[in-house]
DNA sequence: TGTATGAGTGCACAACCTGCCTAGCGATTC
DNA sequence: GAATCGCTAGGCAGGTTGTGCACTCATACA
């Protein structure tokens, strides 16, 4: 769906300050309650916004090894149960399916190099990883964000 | 910082309905609404909790293809020029410098596969990016979590 | 031209929540 | 023993939420 100056506004203002109100919302956009909420709902409804977090932070919480393993696994029809096994391992932050040498690519994060180990082993002793390539994250100077995309909305007025 | 089993459940009631009050989750949790307070607050001073969204889905936006581009580039000594300039696309929304062949990887999307050429030849003519490399996902099995390593709290009582 | 329709405004109400404070209790530490 | 910390429990004023309603304006379309 496309969004208008507004909702961008709006989304950039509750990653700002996210515990702002409906009402200090409309306050600060210019605009009124009704409608801070009624575009809060219809982006909430179309799945724009998918939910409001709290974003925990790995590192804070002592997983300040994040590394990128790639793997090839047995390939097999229809829903993948190599990825259903990958999913019960807490580290394992993020799976996808991808083009290339490699069929599964993760994010996982460990406590310190040595503990990767023990997340790799893991991994490896999934049934259907044939061969697993890690890469390990050494600084990560632009961290995930989503704020440039929302901003860069046609120039349609939207008030 | 290690959390308790209250910080976890606590985490957990946000993560699954974000709009909840203070209040509300002290009575879900069976605590006091001071307790919560000071739970969260401590939570966020200590950086475990960043932020609360909102969580925008690039999908929902039309950035129907996500990639993941990584790159060699010219090394230069300290502050890493290259990666100011790749923060400048807003389709690049995660940069890390790694180990092993290639020295980025970011993570980018694009409206389509048509459209990902057009932002990799954007990443191509950022000064310094000498070759790249380009991994799509097709699926994401695992979208990015973090509740399983907040439930992963060692087994302290934590009321 | 006439008329739905959608989106926004402004206002009102009761119920509820927040921030802040106080006081007491039990466990731990020194 | 004394200090400290985390938790419970309660109170208070003021602000906020959810909801409903009436009105305006612009667009789209027979």
């Amino acid at each position: 769906m496309t969004i208008d100056n507004l909702d961008a506004r709006l989304i950039a203002l509750l990653h700002a300050e996210p515990r702002l109100g409906v009402l200090e919302c409309s306050r600060r956009l210019g605009v009124a309650r009704g409608t801070v909420q009624a575009r809060l709902d219809r982006l909430t409804d179309r799945g724009v916004i998918t939910g409001f977090g709290p974003d925990v932070s790995p590192a804070a919480l002592g997983y300040d090894v994040t590394a990128f393993v790639s793997m090839e696994i047995r390939q097999v029809a229809g829903h993948d149960p190599v990825a259903d096994r990958l999913a019960r391992i807490p580290e394992v932050l993020e799976v996808h399916t991808i083009t290339g040498d490699s069929d599964l690519l993760c994010r996982v994060v460990a406590r310190t190099n040595a503990d990767l180990q023990r997340v790799i082993d893991r991994i490896v002793e999934v049934q259907g990883v044939l061969r697993t390539n890690s890469i390990i994250a050494l600084d990560t100077p632009v961290p995930y964000r989503v704020l440039p995309l929302v901003a860069d909305v046609p120039r349609r007025p939207g008030r």
